[in-house]
DNA sequence: CGGTACGTTGAGTCATATCAACCATAGTGG
DNA sequence: CCACTATGGTTGATATGACTCAACGTACCG
């Protein structure tokens, strides 16, 4: 968490490059976060909080990939979202004054600015359009939240794995080479599916054999896109 | 629909009684709903609005159950949750400006108010304090739906029955002889644990036999809520 | 009285979890 | 430099939870 030189980036920047939700805040109140924010960076395997923790701000995150997981039974993580660039976490433990709900873990080494409490609540207070886009926001991962339920209540393994796949190219996207961005363990791709890392391993190399996918390691390049739409069922 | 000669209720007097977020109006606002709400009354197996639906306005549910769901492949309902007095629904569709992403069809003939969207957005821009409770709702949700997402990825169905079963005590409570206030098919109960219609029948006849319920028709009765506890494993 | 929706039970099957062994890699410390 | 350990990946064998299919009972309704 040291330094060095990095210079802090500046919120209008940021918002404008990322398309952050502080896009919608006025030149003014840009200023405020700015002064206000605390800049950190963390590396792979940091925690930035966890589960039952209460936090006193929220972090926009400027570069870099965490995860959102919660820990369930005999410690086994259920991955609830990452958050990339723009985007924001801990926001709704924030709002809904609770402790959090879920932990938060540094899969690529980023850089986060962390804003109080206070300062989220007074934007809500004066800046109508802004509280109005925060409610879009959590409305539109209620949605998402939604599917997800029903995708682990009603599909397959193989489905969701396939379904999970697509959903990491469209987040994340892929290289020239057709090759996933981001890089994650057999187990971290388990707890996403929902399902046992043995299960992924095996699935995956089904998909190999299937020549919808390649196996580099932990790099996953995407052959047949079309082919793991059909697999999971996504369009009805 | 027909309204006979059932007075339209009142959003105050509705609100101190239901604790809906109108509570937090202003007399003016009220008045205001008051005005441009529309009352409608529904009856068991009537829907509301269905998914991919364009809504125009949310409803507040001043009597009666509602359940709140999604329809996956093969027609199978996920019932994301219920909706009693005092709740919203549809707001989530409302603010995120999105097609509904669920179906709500009534489990008990129920009252409900109809808001039209603009008065919403409206109360949202002018009473900073309302738009932070909506915040606080929507957020709340989210932190729910993310344990939902946690436990049907990681517990038996056994579990999550008996979690159910408990939830339903919880939010609907119990008659003085420990029978459970709503009455849901078994299907219904399948479609809230994400499992299959027998899969449910016979874990509660297991039920039945270890004296953690009684069976009546659709009648529940609770026997023994610590052993649901224990089976369901909430604690730790 | 037949029809429809719901509940129940049994039997068979299959997907997935679990357990165990093993390999590869990288980092650590003596 | 080598043994040591930890972490992640892979594969096989086995067990079983849960689904599916099918038949049948029950109750209510027009």
């Amino acid at each position: 968490m040291k330094q060095h030189d990095i210079p802090v980036p500046l919120c209008n920047k940021c918002a404008l490059e990322s398309g952050s939700l502080f896009k919608h805040l006025s030149p003014d109140e840009i200023i405020t976060i700015n002064f206000e924010k605390d800049f950190r960076q963390y590396r792979r395997g940091d925690i930035l909080y966890q589960e039952g923790n209460r936090i006193s701000g929220f972090y926009c995150i400027h570069s870099g990939i965490i995860k959102v997981y919660k820990t369930g039974l005999d410690g086994k993580e259920q991955i609830i979202r990452f958050a990339k660039a723009g985007d924001y976490i801990a926001y709704r433990s924030v709002l809904s004054n609770e402790p959090a709900c879920t932990s938060a873990k540094v899969i690529e080494d980023c850089q986060v600015c962390f804003i109080p409490s206070e300062i989220l609540v007074s934007l809500i207070k004066t800046n109508p359009e802004y509280a109005l886009e925060l409610l879009k926001l959590a409305c539109h991962e209620l949605g998402e939240a939604n599917s997800f339920i029903t995708d682990i209540a009603q599909k397959t393994v193989r489905e969701r794995l396939a379904e999970v796949l697509l959903f990491l190219v469209h987040d994340f996207g892929i290289d020239e080479q057709q090759y996933l961005k981001v890089s994650l363990t057999r187990e971290e791709l388990a707890n996403i599916v929902g399902t046992a890392t043995e299960s992924v391993i095996r699935l995956l190399s089904e998909f190999k054999t299937d020549k919808l996918v390649e196996l580099n390691g932990r790099k996953i390049r995407i052959l047949n896109e079309r082919g793991l739409e059909k697999i999971s069922n996504v369009f009805s």
